[in-house]
Parts: structure tokens; C-alpha cells; sequence
RNA sequence: GCGGGUGUAGCUCAGUCGGUUAGAGCGCCAGAUUGUGGCUCUGGAGGUCGCGCGUUCAAUUCGCGUCACUCGCCCCA
């Protein structure tokens, strides 16, 4: 093993890793697209304070998972532990919602100093939507739909479901923050430390709690629809209703709750059972109080987010590449030759290989590893006739092709086989 | 941040109850095949046995530490 090893926690992606992570993320674009997101880039830095006070100073994400340093000028950056604050702060700044609503789609890196995991890493990658400036419950509807038209396009469906709550508006979740608490302080004696300190900071967190003690707390505790207002109740009903109109299968799951501080009505997840301990492979809901807590005007949003490398591991192998077309040089004097085919060839749109020195058995056996369909021979025979041998690689047939012809017949061939 | 497991060739893994040149399969390179790949045969390259310290005449093997990966916890995508 040599000395020189990377940062723990980050990956080099290439080959077949990488082009999963490519086709995720251009199939997640494609049905984005579909549903009228445009696509946005933020940096993958911001001020801290933007983070700090997005997600709140009792989140674990702010409180030990940030990267955060100081610049040259002295001001303290973060790199994006997400980007939903990132994607708010630039609508913002960038005065971008003129006629709202406005339907971003992201991907990029994200970083959060954990513990690396299957499936989680320090930097990693996320795909996300987010809607602004829409306090409909139709935009809610939209966004999920579009999540699991994207699990779906990416053949992601094999253990997973999908779970929703609500949080209701800030009043509604206020007050089932302050019944819960009540009621979780009379059963303190059966709580685990985790969280007995959660119930300080975090009570609505002991609600997913994994230890068996609290689960026998928690399966009586108060559920938060006797919590809600009016407004919260229709809200969650209208959103309810119209996932059932898609045929949008859900199920409720009252113990399901946001970490972070700026989540309200609508909280969703899909889950699969395929990914150990991280089992959320795409989760969302509704921050209509976020704009306001980074210092920008009230502007309601929606929206979910998705680990590039939970997908990759669970989405199907990616369409395969196009297969090359190998040139192959018989004999010095055709190496200049094929060297101008190969040009013209690729200035075609053919994709093509030519080796830079060799056999040509070695260059053969090279365009067989390269999965090429098709080899084009060249040599002394071929330049005095005028024409070039086509070989078929899976058939081992060879016919001779003049020249002029070669591109028009290899794009017929990639026509068909597509 | 906490607890458990693992670390031998590019990959998947044997092996060494501490002993001299550490193996296999796959992959890679070359030859058989001086105008032709896949199959076959032959040969070859590639390892400070994750790293460091300790114990020992001797450590890849034992102990400790460390790093990485991995499973779970916390938290989260």
C-alpha cells in the first residue's frame, strides 16, 4: 500500500462508479425536466452563518458534522453539509424569484465529518429539488412525485416505500412539541440517556428512536393530529388526497420527523431495506420558515434531496456505452493511412480506437478488450484496391467497403442495434 | 464521537501452531501466430503480507498503537 492515500471519508470516483453516479444524475435531470425544474449551481461554500442558522444551533449537523473554516480575510466558511440553504440564499441574493414558483433541481457535493459508513461518506454526493415560493399543497404533491418517478426511472423500487408525515405549521408543532414533552417527562425513569438529553433540545427526535425502551414510551405517546390547527389539518389533507389521485401509495408514519429546525407541514421519505442502517434514500418536506431564519423574506418552499451513492448502489447497471469501432494499421505504410481514416471517422461522430503502436494481432486482441463492434483493416492490399476490410468482431465475417461508404455504414449499423 | 469485525499481488482469496526464495484463480504483458481478436498452450512482470513500535536469535504470523475499510450506535441522504 503506498504512502499516499486520500482524505478518509472521500472516494475517487472513475470507471463504472462513475458513470452509475453520471447516470443517476441524469436521469434524476431528465424527470426534473419533465416536471419544468431548471437546474441551478451553488458554490459548495457559504458563509457559516447561513448553515448555522438554517439548521439550527441544536442539530448535530452544526454542532460536530461541519467542515467549517476561516478564510484569508478572516470569515468563517463552511462547506455545504446540504444545499437547500445554499439554493434559498442564492434565490435571495440573486433576487431570482420574480414570478414565483420557481422549481430548481442540484447536484453536487455535499461534506458532513462523520463516521464513514456504507453508503455515507465525508464528501458525498446529492441530487435535489426544491420548489419556492408555492405554499400550495400541489407543489408538495408535484415534488414527490417527481422523487419517485425518479426512483422509478432508475429501476429503484424493490423494498421501498414510502413514508409521510406532518409537522404542521409552526403553531400546530409548537404545540405538540409542548404535549409531547409532558408527556415524555412523566416516563423519564423508561427513557434511554440518548434521549433524556434529546428531550432537552430535541423531543420531537426521541420519536424515531431506535433503543427498545423508548419505543414502549413512544407507542403511547400523544400523536401529533390532536395537535394540529385547522390550517395544518386541510393542509396535510389536501396533500394526502393528492398523491392518492396519482395513485401514489404511502403510508403514515406518525414517528417521523425532520432533524432539522426548519421543516414544516409535509415531511416525507423513501426508505429501502436494501442499505443497512441508512435506510432514507430520498427524503424531503416542506421549510417554509428557512428564508426567514437566514435573514430572507418569508418565502415558502418544498422540496427533497437524495444521496447519490445510496442510488447508485441500488439503481441497475447504466446503459452500457456505445461500442467502438477499432482501426487497424497492417504494415508501416498504412499507419498514416489509418491514422487520417480514424480521424475523419470520429469528425463523423463514430467513436473510435486506433492504437498507438503494435501488432496487428496485439491491436486486434486490444479492440476485442474494448468491446469494439467492428474492426476497419488497413494495409498494402486495401490501399492498392482503394476499399478497407470491415470486420465484424462477433461474427468474425469480413467484406470489403469502399472507403466513401465506411461512415454511412457504420451509422446504419449503430441505428439498428439501438 | 462510541462499540465490534477485517486488512496478504490490480481483483477474489489461500497460507504461515514464529524459521531461509509467500501461493492460487482471474486480470495484465510477451511468445506459439512476421495481414487478424475471442479458445488453447508456454513463459513473464507484479507483494517492504496496511503502517509504526515492541517481544524474539528470527515477526507476514505474537502484543500494543495507528491508519483504512466494514457492521452497529449517534445523526443523517
Amino acid at each position: 500500500m503506498p504512502d499516499i492515500r486520500p482524505v478518509r471519508g472521500t472516494h475517487d470516483l472513475h470507471g463504472d462508479e462513475l458513470r452509475r453516479h453520471r447516470h443517476v444524475t441524469a436521469t434524476a435531470a431528465a424527470v426534473a425536466r419533465c416536471h419544468g425544474f431548471d437546474e441551478i449551481a451553488t458554490p459548495i461554500f457559504e458563509f457559516t452563518d447561513i448553515f448555522a442558522r438554517s439548521l439550527g444551533d441544536t442539530s448535530d449537523v452544526v454542532a460536530k458534522e461541519m467542515y467549517t473554516f476561516e478564510d484569508r480575510g478572516g470569515e468563517s466558511l463552511t462547506l455545504r453539509p446540504e444545499n437547500t440553504a445554499g439554493v434559498v440564499r442564492a434565490v435571495v441574493s440573486g433576487g431570482l424569484l420574480q414570478s414565483p414558483p420557481l422549481k430548481l433541481f442540484y447536484a453536487g457535493p455535499m461534506f458532513r465529518y462523520e463516521r464513514p459508513q456504507k453508503g455515507r461518506l465525508r464528501q458525498f454526493h446529492q441530487i435535489g429539488v426544491e420548489v419556492l415560493g408555492a405554499a400550495e399543497p400541489a407543489a408538495d404533491v408535484e415534488v414527490v412525485a417527481l422523487g419517485q418517478q425518479v426512483l422509478e426511472q432508475l429501476g429503484i423500487t424493490r423494498g421501498v416505500t414510502l413514508e409521510i408525515n406532518t409537522l404542521g405549521d409552526p403553531e400546530s408543532r409548537q404545540a405538540y412539541r409542548a404535549t409531547l414533552v409532558r408527556y415524555l417527562e412523566g416516563h423519564k425513569a423508561r427513557l434511554s440517556a440518548d434521549s433524556l438529553t434529546r428531550l432537552g433540545h430535541n423531543p420531537l427526535r426521541i420519536l424515531d428512536s431506535k433503543d427498545e425502551g423508548d419505543r414502549a414510551v413512544i407507542a403511547e405517546a400523544p400523536i401529533i393530529d390532536d395537535s394540529l390547527n385547522e390550517a395544518s389539518r386541510d393542509f396535510f389533507a389536501a396533500v394526502e388526497e393528492g398523491l392518492a389521485e396519482l395513485g401514489i401509495a404511502c403510508t403514515r408514519n406518525h414517528k417521523l420527523v425532520r432533524g432539522l429546525d426548519y421543516y414544516t407541514h409535509t415531511a416525507f421519505e423513501f426508505t429501502s431495506t436494501e442499505l443497512g442502517a441508512q435506510s432514507a434514500v430520498l427524503a424531503g418536506g416542506r421549510y417554509d420558515g428557512l428564508s426567514r431564519a437566514i435573514g430572507g423574506p418569508d418565502m415558502p418552499g418544498v422540496g427533497w434531496a437524495a444521496g447519490i451513492e445510496r442510488l447508485a448502489m441500488l439503481t441497475a447497471d447504466p446503459p452500457p456505452l456505445p461500442r467502438p469501432v477499432a482501426v487497424v494499421p497492417i504494415g508501416a505504410a498504412a499507419e498514416s493511412a489509418a491514422r487520417l481514416l480514424a480521424h475523419e471517422l470520429r469528425r463523423a461522430g463514430h467513436r473510435v480506437e486506433l492504437a498507438y503502436k503494435g501488432k496487428p494481432g496485439q491491436r486486434m486482441k486490444r479492440a476485442d478488450r474494448q468491446n469494439a463492434r467492428w474492426a476497419v483493416l488497413i494495409g498494402e492490399d486495401e490501399l492498392s484496391r482503394g476499399s478497407l476490410t470491415l470486420r465484424d468482431l462477433d461474427t468474425g465475417r469480413e467484406q470489403a467497403v469502399e472507403r466513401i461508404a465506411l461512415s454511412t455504414r457504420l451509422a446504419d449499423d449503430a441505428a439498428q442495434t439501438e
